[in-house]
DNA sequence: AAAACGGGGGC
DNA sequence: GCCCCAGTTTT
């Protein structure tokens, strides 16, 4: 078996398979307006967020024609919420005056959206559509140049490169699974090498752990 | 390429 | 009290 596929396999076991966020997928618009929220911020308080804004608001059209008070007061407690709130608004009222409610498919269209980036677009084509995008974020990034499987400068050039080398039935599960790895062991700065499950696959812990077993 | 944005939770 | 964070936009 293909070492990344091992890896992932570890990781599958270890965290299991629930997505954050799961609640919203396979409606475009809320894993949109979700992943919005979800960025810079922990998981929790963006899942209880989403929940209570869109029992208010569930549609572009509710949202786009909501006091802006209002969705702040529901989705306060995430990072930037007050930049969020004014986004969420516009995005949504973009997206039903220009393309009739419908949330756009496509990476371009997507990233010309106010506070929609590129891994925001790609959860949404992902999680979304079911198209084969591979949302990178800080920690994807990080923990595949550990591991090794790329060496990249930027998130774009893990993407390009990941999709290159891991097979296309695990694309949807990368981003879950390292995050969840990121956040708990594989952190950005001391990680947990002695408790992490895939260490032996792993370069960083390779070229760190010679330090101790020397001498 | 680097800084700003901007706020709650963990240590 | 200080430091960090499922990014994006602006300088």
């Amino acid at each position: 078996m293909d070492k990344i596929v091992k890896v992932l396999q570890k990781l599958k076991n270890e965290y299991g398979t629930v997505p954050w966020n799961w609640h919203t997928r396979q409606n475009p618009f809320k894993v949109l307006i979700a992943t919005i929220m979800s960025q810079r911020t922990r998981d929790p308080q963006t899942d209880e967020a989403s929940k209570a804004l869109f029992e208010r608001f569930p549609t572009p059209e509710h949202l786009a024609s909501a006091p802006l008070e209002e969705i702040e007061k529901l989705i306060k407690g995430v990072n930037y919420y007050k930049t969020k709130a004014v986004r969420i608004k516009e995005v949504s009222s973009i997206i039903v005056e220009k393309f009739g409610g419908r949330v756009p498919q496509d990476m371009k269209t997507l990233m010309s959206l106010p506070g929609v980036g590129r891994k925001t677009a790609n959860c949404v084509l992902v999680y979304g559509f079911h198209k084969s995008a591979l949302p990178v974020d800080t920690h994807v990034h990080r923990i595949s140049n550990r591991l090794g499987w790329v060496r990249t400068k930027t998130p774009e050039e893990t993407e390009k490169e990941l999709k290159c080398v891991v097979p296309t039935e695990w694309i949807p599960f990368i981003n879950d699974l390292l995050v969840k790895h990121g956040q708990t062991v594989c952190k950005p700065i001391k990680p947990s090498c002695n408790i992490c499950v895939v260490k032996k696959f792993c370069k960083y812990n390779e070229a760190t752990s010679q330090n101790y077993t020397q001498s």
